[in-house]
RNA sequence: GCGCCCGUAGCUCAUCCGGAUAGAGCACCGGCCUUCUAAGCCGGGGGUAACAGGUUCGAAUCCUGUCGGGCGCGCCA
């Protein structure tokens, strides 16, 4: 049997072993995959570990070992390789016993109870409303999503929360400059402010607050014009969310930690534990004490606080709402803001813990279309929109794109790929396969509930028993994925693990053969790999569809 | 100058809490279409893991340095 259940089955018998030959040694057995499948199902190297201590050679000591070890059913062959590891070899028929699995857990296979029963929220987009969605947003916004659902898939109770900020230089500068264009509008001669924005969704705005009619057709009523500018521009990133197939279940406004008292709450907090010090008429946190490089203002001498001081407040506040596990996803260019968070979070004596909360730091986008870097789309002026980029390719192949690296590597998006359909193109490879497995059960016509519980012996192919065990590995890459918060390990997975191992089986003649026991098994082989597919994509947010 | 991330096959990337012969896909070379999604299948070549040291029975993986690319170093957010 592969489960993950005969994996912690046949650990605890080594482990046994190792304490039967070795009493008193403190060697902890872990069981590895090994790359080469002349290794066998599960290895342990135990014996190498071992060996210095002992004072024999790791040969005799993985013969020791062996010959303490407790029969177990499902190995078939158990030997001594190489420098002295121990390799495993499950009997063929048990191999197939995960078909069998994932027929009886159908869309649930593949879920673990690591998170059970605790909560936990995520933070992602958190874009400001000051434009479109960028190409950064929407890496996050995919990462983000698949981070949720790999922990929902681990029985986490997840929030998927968006915060944003709607105070501060940055909003003032968009009023600023939509206010600019406005008079720019009536015809007036304007200078756009120093760092204002400069796409040319400014200028629809413009034109829209003109068009309200708010009785402000000169453009004279800033606040007027920061509200309106931020509640359309919040409508538009919520419908460049909705295209992308993301949903939030709360979003978090920065100012109303201000109007809640909730900043002032922390500052008190803070000098109340001891750690703030006034210096050149600034208040400033000790951060120094808990890590940072150096100390931080909090209050500037004109008064207002630094953005870091609502972070802290906000921080503390998903403490107190019963979120003892966070995660923030965010791209790396906000690296140095998670010292100084954590620092204030420590800096308030409240009893959260050292790491809190966690950071998801992705590395930077390029967008390659053409041969060539796309930097500018006309609608935001500087940057390439996440909408630019669904009008190009599609939602499936965003989101996919988005996951299909390291989230700490740089990621070049190259637009022809992500269009091709071809296999060079993963997303499309990987719902290729799906296809082709759907239409070779279409093909087959019968009842796949007909498959269950179908007797796996005739399937004697090593493409088979390959194919077999990767499906078997499904569930501890899915716990993996979500304790390292890493959807490229998914992503990889269903494509090198999954489609590409499918080789013969895309030819519906092996399976519209005469020998019915054959031709039953291997199409109850057919329907878990799509449904393995089905669940792998289904995290990812990307459809599993029946024809292409 | 300092901090963080990255450098692996022609290309795009896995592997990174040390393990066995560094793996995939694409591209390339050779072989397969009367039925089946040829949008496919079978076989093959291809590597000094940027570089130089160190630790270890064992290093792509850990440590130090050099080089190259990205990001950040504000009383901006």
């Amino acid at each position: 049997m592969s489960s993950p259940d005969s994996k912690t089955r046949l650990a605890a018998l080594v482990q046994d072993a190792v304490s039967k030959a070795f009493p008193g040694s403190d060697a902890v057995v872990e069981l590895d995959r090994p790359k080469n499948a002349d290794h066998g199902d599960f290895a342990t190297n135990v014996a190498l570990q071992l060996a210095k201590r002992v004072g024999k050679t790791p040969r005799e000591v993985a013969e020791a070992i062996v010959a303490a070890l407790a029969p177990n059913p499902d190995v078939a062959r158990t030997d001594i390789a190489g420098p002295g590891f121990i390799n495993f070899t499950f009997s063929a028929g048990s191999r197939f016993v995960v078909v069998d699995e994932i027929q009886r857990a159908g869309a649930a296979f593949g879920r673990g109870a690591a998170g059970e029963g605790q909560r936990i929220m995520v933070e992602f987009v958190s874009a400001n409303p000051t434009g479109p969605l960028h190409v950064g947003h929407g890496r996050q916004a995919a990462l983000g999503d698949a981070i949720c659902a790999l922990l929902e898939w681990q029985g986490w109770q997840v929030t998927r929360e968006f915060y944003y900020n709607d105070s501060g230089n940055q909003i003032a500068n968009l009023a600023l400059s939509v206010q600019a264009r406005v008079k720019e509008a009536r015809g007036e001669a304007i200078e756009m402010p120093k760092d204002g924005y400069l796409g040319d969704y400014i200028r629809e705005i413009a034109r829209e607050y003109v068009a309200a009619h708010f009785g402000d057709a000169a453009g004279q009523d800033l606040e007027q014009i920061r509200q309106f500018a931020v509640a359309y521009l919040r409508k538009e990133q919520d419908m460049d969310l909705v295209a992308f197939g993301v949903k939030f279940d709360s979003y978090f406004l920065e100012s109303s930690l201000y109007t809640d008292g909730k900043v002032e709450e922390a500052v008190r907090l803070l000098e109340k534990a001891g750690h703030t010090y006034e210096f050149e008429g600034a208040l400033w946190l000790r951060t120094t004490d808990f890590g940072d490089d150096k100390d931080r203002v909090m209050r500037k001498s004109d008064g207002t606080y630094t953005y870091f001081v609502p972070d802290v407040a906000y921080h503390l506040g998903k403490f107190r709402r019963g979120f003892h596990a966070a995660v923030n996803v965010q791209g790396s260019d906000h690296h140095s803001t998670v010292t100084r968070v954590r620092a204030g979070l420590q800096a308030l004596d409240a009893g959260i813990p050292a790491g809190y909360p966690d950071y998801v730091l992705h590395q930077m986008v390029t967008v390659m279309k053409g041969g060539e870097e796309m930097k500018i789309s006309k609608r935001a002026g500087s940057y390439v929109t996440v909408r630019d980029l669904i009008d190009e390719v599609g939602r499936d192949a965003v989101r996919y794109f988005f996951m299909m690296r390291r989230i700490d590597s740089q990621l070049v998006f190259d637009i022809d790929v992500a269009k091709s359909q071809t296999d060079d193109n993963p997303v499309y490879y990987v719902q290729y396969a799906h296809a082709r497995l759907s239409s070779v059960l279409r093909e087959w016509g019968g009842d796949i509930e007909s498959l269950h519980g179908v007797d796996l012996a005739p399937l004697t192919s090593p493409y088979e028993a390959v194919l077999a065990q990767k499906l078997a590995e499904f569930p501890e890459v899915m716990a993996r994925a979500a304790a390292e918060f890493s959807p490229h390990l998914i992503t990889h997975f269903l494509h090198d693990d999954v489609a590409a191992r499918l080789h013969t089986y895309y030819n519906a003649e092996r399976f519209l053969v005469d020998d019915e026991a054959l031709k039953k098994a291997r199409l109850a082989l057919v329907a878990a790999t799509r449904q393995v597919l089905a669940n792998g994509l289904s995290v990812l947010g990307v459809s599993a569809p029946e024809r292409m």
